[in-house]
DNA sequence: CAGTGGTCTAGACCACGCT
DNA sequence: GCGTGGTCTAGACCACTGA
């Protein structure tokens, strides 16, 4: 079952042969695994590479220990959270629509000021700046006009970003994880440009929001202006004591 | 330095004796820490035990691990939350601005169908309405439209509630603590009813807010519809991974 | 190259819970 | 009492990093 010979540690390889279990639905929530001991002899590795496979998938909420008993898989979770930290593709994926994009510019530029206080980066440094208009279901729903640091991020640029996932790409290629943002919304009246593109009225309501987004290590590497169609687009958020 | 014959296990002990290592600012964020064959050594334990001490810590975000570097003791977190759950009162005080209140209605009613359904009330139930303007330092920048179940805060009819947080009120005589909020915010054009309240003029962008509290037993108390002034009203929240 | 953390073994004894 | 997970040892070899 574990190949010895592979890069992947073995207790990497037990730890996806337990997840293929549970996701194949062998091994059921609340239904109790082989012991360590078991498990080690099935497969001829230790009990502390056992342990170790085991002790991840516990960190992770997958399993459960019980002292004297036994080892359990979870009770799937529910995440009450209802708003997590996600891009347009996600979203709209969430509510059920398609989403795509037309980029409309994808070049280096000067960062303005506000974008420099924000990403922490000096005036003369170069940024990627990305504008899209953003469609769910083909209909328009707003525009992404969006700064990424040249110097972090200098391959993005060769990218087709039509209907990719930014935060896929900044994950795979530059273990950059989008872990927090500060957002502020407000309501304006819509330009004539950007009606133009949205396809309503100038001066139609729609809602403006400024964010910027942290990766792991709480480094500012994403300002992002955007505009949403008012009748189209609805923002949800949870606030905690 | 460690008890061999304490019940309290020798990683656990060594955790604490690291975590000792670093309030007491011994060790401060970003040293390295000794080895693990060096601690092992000191304390004349094995190398597992102490990797499982130090493992812990990783995972607690205390110290992080560079393979082929070292162990180093992490940044001091900082609870980064800048969004917390408030009412207006709390609001505009923080902001800098005094808060002020014109009470536009205030009485028993029946509740709208959307009402009932967020508060997981029945149609008949009366409830509590009402309906405040909102000043920060005399200016309008918004109106209130709030919903009490009646039959769980009766005495609430009695106040005056020009210039006081209702928030306070609730905690102070009924034991009610806001938990949790869940909201949604869009961008729509003000009716000619609501211009006059805002002196905006009519069809102005204004920022529509639907909210629904939660008590600390995750039971809904409160609903409010709420609109404010495009021109002067940021709202400003966080996301999270 | 030397030193670090990453993986792994083949044992051991203990504490807990069930029956 | 017996089987479970909890703790611990004394080794071993590997992969990575920096001098």
């Amino acid at each position: 079952m574990l190949d010895m010979n592979s890069p992947l540690p073995l207790y990497y390889q037990l730890k996806e042969y337990i997840q293929g279990k549970i996701s194949s639905g062998s091994w059921k929530p609340g239904d109790r695994i082989p012991s360590e001991s078991e498990i080690g002899a099935e497969f001829n590795i230790s009990r502390t590479t056992t342990r170790q496979a085991i002790g991840e998938l516990v960190s992770e909420g997958t399993l459960n220990r019980k002292h004297g008993v036994g080892t359990f898989v979870s009770l799937p979770r529910i995440d009450k959270r209802i708003t997590k930290l996600t891009g347009f593709t996600q979203d709209m994926l969430a509510r059920g629509l398609k989403p795509s994009s037309r980029v409309l510019e994808f070049q280096l530029a000067l960062p303005p000021a506000h974008v420099c206080r924000e990403l922490c980066i000096t005036e003369d440094e170069q940024v990627i700046f990305l504008k899209r208009l953003r469609l769910a279901d083909g209909e328009p729903m707003g525009i992404d006009m969006v700064y990424y640091p040249y110097n972090r991020f200098a391959g993005l640029l060769e990218e087709d970003l039509a209907d990719k996932s930014v935060y896929e790409l900044l994950q795979g290629k530059y273990s950059t994880v989008p872990t927090r943002s500060e957002m502020a919304l407000s309501s304006i009246a819509c330009s004539p440009e950007y009606a133009r593109y949205l396809e309503i009225p100038r001066g139609s309501p729609i809602l403006q929001i400024e964010r910027t987004t942290f990766d792991q290590y709480e480094k500012p590497f994403e300002q992002i202006l955007a505009i949403y169609r008012g009748d189209r687009y609805i923002f949800r958020t949870e606030l905690f004591k």
